[in-house]
DNA sequence: ATGAAAGCGCTAACAA
DNA sequence: TTGTTAGCGCTTTCAT
């Protein structure tokens, strides 16, 4: 399969013989293809980057030799040269949250249906790693971003790229409308707030709204702001936000001293939003274990829509999020910035359907004024 | 900052105005930054790849020069003039699966702390597409891969990457200790035959197992056995596998037919083993809604240790794999293969102790015959 | 339709 | 310690 005695010898001196190669690295070149085939070596480029150039009984020799000598381009030449890597870079917050990996699904589908490649890096919503993490993109010379940030509002990040004129879309983050940074995402504050107008309709009243570490991500700010919008649409009086310690809803030991206090309380919440899904998971598995039923006792409403959601029992009612869709959407959105020749592409920030789950976790409240047991 | 009139103007007809530079793209190369520095090119390029070859006030100079430049190096000429690219691909059946983004989280580490770059592909756990991916992270010329395959035993894009000498660490696949495989895993038979174990110590005789589409995957498999092992072991019967069509355990509505089944069946199993956390998290919703308690009337375990596992009520119990440090295990020996000089590192397949949770999901079995009420 | 030649940005001998 | 000089593998004018 590597040596072939049908072939002819080359005219020239060839001279590296395939055995004398590092085993594990093809170091057939184009140039090995071009010969083999007799033809010069800008033809033997041209077979693959321009076919329609290139007669097709030529381009058929050309393709033979390559087979032959299990020719695999290397494509950091093609890319030095040509100037563009058809590489995106992807920076997301984390995988351990479904959400983005959701997202990431969308994202990879999309990329690979236009012929880009992706390079992954995750910033833990730590500011100084995001810049970090991208100058690392940077260097490796992608052709723009798909990027979710911890804060769009404050993000350094986003004021260098902004500077540098590096093409980015933002994903999950929504952008102002009247800036000029773009963006795919639902609507985070009337996406909340319809969420929230759902659990008032189920005859809630007392609504507590839990929210990851000091409501750090720009997000969870957008979707309090729908949860009070909906609070003062109903004459009802917004609660402050129960800050858990991540957003990864850690084994909750901490949550549990201040859920049980919350519960406790004369006026105890029957209803909790939490800003996204896994609080919410936790949140129910912390509420449980202080013996109260839910949604009997207590009702749950997650953001999101992660899949895992509609797994448990009773399945978590949310608000959905077209997670693949985001990516996909940002994807093509990216793509369709860098191929306009620097013209405005429509608008820039793209606002999603978003979808509620009402169901499972969420029931009307009990008689009772105060839930424990 | 692009701009600094204080800075001498170059010897030579320097052409390029920074201002004549499309916008995003920081034309400026080592040689911009060289002639700034007044060095060639080549003292340059070592004041960032080898620091301890040139004097130091030459070194700040070039640094200097490179900062009031933004120079960024462009990893594209170095790769293909190195002939090193210092990236390492990473093949991933799925991120949606909490496993595997656990266990991306460890790679990601690892890879970052020794400068090593990551290109993240899927493969959805088809053959097909697993070839691809691989050869279009071949074409990229990265290092070495880590990578978990559907079924080692056989593949294709491993015997290809065998062939071709490729340098490839396995992550979850348990190669054979006899084998030339490199690969990261837990002992699957072992553990699993131990998770059934402590089921068995529990009280429970009748243990069906559940496993993805027709146990597809190796570690399934393994996993099985492990089961048959330790049914054995105790003279029990083993039950042929229940198998439900995704690894994602899709809404279950086909699933749900086949465990009520089983259920309503005279000898009604008290307990399962799902080969995996995700199919365990709905097999239980589907018993709950079957009106089962779990573990009250039946026992689930499950196999992976996902994070959330341990936030839903009851705890999942399991069978626990150390998720991010497989990866970080992974990375770390591709990178001692990568670094030996052909030589043999130590032992090429390691296995990771497991961890066994046997709580909330497990209980006793209830002393009925038939479980359904 | 094809070829010759000039680099893309960088590193690594080899000199000095 | 620094500079000179070749390329790495490929694409792309510019000729023919």
């Amino acid at each position: 399969m590597t040596t072939d005695p049908t072939q002819p010898p080359s005219t020239s001196a060839s001279s590296v013989s395939p055995t004398s190669r590092p085993a594990g690295e093809s170091h057939v070149t184009l140039a090995d293809v071009a010969e083999a085939a007799r033809v010069s070596l800008a033809t033997a480029s041209r077979v693959f980057s321009h076919p329609q150039l290139v007669r097709e009984s030529t381009a058929r020799r050309v393709r033979e030799a390559a087979q032959r000598l299990s020719f695999r381009p290397n494509l950091l030449g093609a890319k030095l040269r040509s100037q563009q890597t058809r590489i995106l870079g992807v920076m997301l917050p984390t995988l351990e949250n479904a959400v983005f990996a959701e997202c990431w699904h969308g994202i990879e589908q999309a990329a690979m249906a236009e012929g880009y490649s992706l390079m992954l890096v995750t910033s833990g919503y730590e500011a100084e790693r995001e810049r970090e993490r991208v100058e690392y993109l940077l260097r490796h010379r992608v052709d723009g971003l798909v990027l979710t940030v911890a804060d769009a509002t404050r993000s350094a990040v986003l004021d260098q790229l902004d500077a540098e004129g590096v093409p980015y879309v933002l994903a999950y983050n929504q952008a102002a409308e009247d800036g000029m940074r773009h963006s795919v995402s639902v609507d985070n504050r009337t996406s909340a707030s319809e969420g929230v107008r759902a659990l008032i309709a189920a005859g809630h009243q007392r609504i507590a709204v839990v929210s990851g570490a000091f409501m750090a991500s720009d997000r969870a700010r957008q979707r309090y702001a729908g949860y009070e919008d909906a609070m003062h649409a109903h004459g009802l009086q917004p609660l402050p936000a129960v800050n858990l310690p991540s957003h990864i809803a850690s084994p909750a030991v901490h949550a549990g001293a201040q859920i049980g206090a919350l519960m406790r309380a004369p006026a105890a919440p029957t209803a909790f939003f939490c800003t996204n899904d896994l609080l919410a998971i936790g949140l129910i598995s912390e509420l449980k274990r202080l013996g109260l039923r839910v949604p009997r006792d207590v009702s749950v409403l997650g953001y999101d829509g992660i899949a895992l959601g509609a797994l448990v029992e009773p399945p978590l009612a949310t608000v959905v999020q077209p997670n693949a869709d985001i990516g996909t959407q940002a994807v093509k959105h990216l793509l369709a910035r860098l191929h306009t020749v620097a013209g405005r592409t429509a608008a820039p920030v793209t606002l999603l359907p978003h979808g509620l789950r009402v169901t499972g976790t969420v029931a009307a409240p009990p008689d009772t004024t105060t839930n424990l047991p």
